[in-house]
RNA sequence: CGAGAGAGCCAGGCGAUCGCCGUCCACCGCAAGGUGGAGGGAGGAAAGUCCGAACUCCGCAGGGCAGUGCGCCGGGUAACGCCCGGUCGGGGCAACCCGAAGGACAGUGGCACAGAAAACAUACCGCCGGCCCGCGCCGAAAGGCGCGGGCCUAGUCGCGCGCCACGGGCGCGCGACGGGCAAGGGUGAAAAGGUGCGGUAAGAGCGCACCGCGUCCGUGGCAACACGGGUGGCAGGCAAAACCCCGCACGGAGCAAGGCCAAAUAGGGAGGCGCCAGGCGGCCGCGUAUGCGGCCCGCCUGAUGAGACGGCCCGUCUCAGGCUUCCGGGUAGGCUGCUCGAUCCCGUCAGCGAUGACGGGGCUAGAGGAAUGAUCGUCGUCCGCGCCUGAGCUCGAUGGGCGAAGGCGCGGAACAGAAUUCGGCUUACGGGGCUCUCGGCGG
RNA sequence: CGGGGCGUGGCUCAGUCUGGUAGAGCACUCGGUUCGGGACCGAGGGGUCGUAGGUUCGAAUCCUAUCGCCCCGA
């Protein structure tokens, strides 16, 4: 296990980052999730999760929120990008394997046109 | 063994690694914060948000109306629509369970279709003279039937027929009006209590017996009510989860309540310094008043300064006409409210019980785009599937099907996530044992 | 935290307050008309009234609980 941890300022926190990464951030759409990405204002990459009442309960909803910052926390570094995640249905059925390798292509779908 | 009923219990355990949110201690740092260590971190329903409260702000002399809720009796509680104990009614063979369980002579309205009539008694079909005496017939008797006479009444009218002593009267039949009756028929979910006997012209609680209902008394009980006895009488449909009446309770909003600190920008107030002219308006003082003087707050016009267009002038446009200090409100944001409480555990006592009293011990999540997780190993429980052994049961029987119990392997882990805090209710849901009831089998 | 609305044929809605027959338009099927189709004319089929209880003789309608969807305020 890389020993990565998620503290507060690895996370957006607030109404209004949330709102300029919609407004301003670019989108990617995975198999089980989408990925809302703007240039980032930290030094590091920060994560924020967005889980409607549409995914399900308040159990279902945290746990695609757990897996999801999981995920994040044991990837490398991106950057400084701010990143707003949103859990598809899908997602509930989905290995762990499977998920990581979505999430890395959604990702890599933004790097490939950003060095033109 | 099967079916069922009740009260309560658990909500996977242990270990390793990587993370998240508070608390405490030590160290570093001006601070923000960082490092290390210790210890804590979801539920029985945290859920739905259906009731009740605490707490906070607003409102409030008192009372009433309206509105909403509750509704057998007694008790518990801070309070409740909750809980406990009982009564009555209903369900079940039973253990036991369920019940919005006040009032329909206070009033208004409703009861489709059918039916004469749907709530107040009425009458569509239908049924109907009485008492007494004598004689005859039938019968074992009880009694029944017929004829004649007398008395009472409950009849009137019309038509037809017959008879007589014929301007009238009598009898019979039919019809109309009137009278007695509510048993039977039929409709309906429901129509003056039900069954039986007596009774009658026909009938009827008209009388009687039992049941039902009402009322009075006695006994028991705090009471709801129960039991027993007497008496009178059959009063009176259903529905109040129709409006309503009666009794009781309730001021409104909600932790995004509320309190504290408070950036940037704009605007408000006060003071100091600075500032051209005119007009209008405003304020202050004097004066009976026209008015005069002051303040320089607002608006307008002119002039002034700077800039842009332009090679320059004219011209047009834009900007400036204040600077500074202090104060208050308040947005973003931050802090607080925020977890020691009608608290939890154990024991004793009181009580049938809900619960209460006393004693001892404990501190047990406090986040805020919102933590309590991820991966791996191992053990255990339950469920599903497959394989092996296989008591036994069974069929169309050299064969096949079902299958208790045991072993192995694989997979799965119910409902569900604190959002100010409690007390309840309701709903969702996995598992194990205990007690009780009924049935079957064996001893 | 608090408040409001909706759920009825395949679709869009009436009917619910004031309880007894579930109805309209579009769609569907059949027939007619036309050389054929559309339009038109005629006939017809199709609804556990979201779910579960209760009140009532009788419930889409009244009451209670519950499920789903939508909206609003702080």
């Amino acid at each position: 296990m890389p020993s990565h941890t998620l503290p507060p300022a690895r996370r957006l926190r607030r109404r209004g980052e949330f709102q300029r990464v919609f407004d301003a951030g670019r989108r990617s759409h995975g198999r089980f999730l989408t990925v809302i990405a703007a240039p980032g204002q930290g030094p590091t990459a920060r994560l924020g999760v967005v889980a409607s009442r549409k995914l399900g309960g308040a159990v279902v909803r945290n746990r695609a929120k757990r897996l999801i910052r999981e995920m994040f926390r044991t990837s490398s570094d991106a950057g400084p990008v701010d990143l707003v995640v949103i859990p598809k249905t899908a997602l509930l059925e989905a290995s762990r394997p499977a998920l990581e390798q979505d999430f890395e292509s959604a990702l890599k779908r933004f790097r490939v046109p950003s060095k033109q």
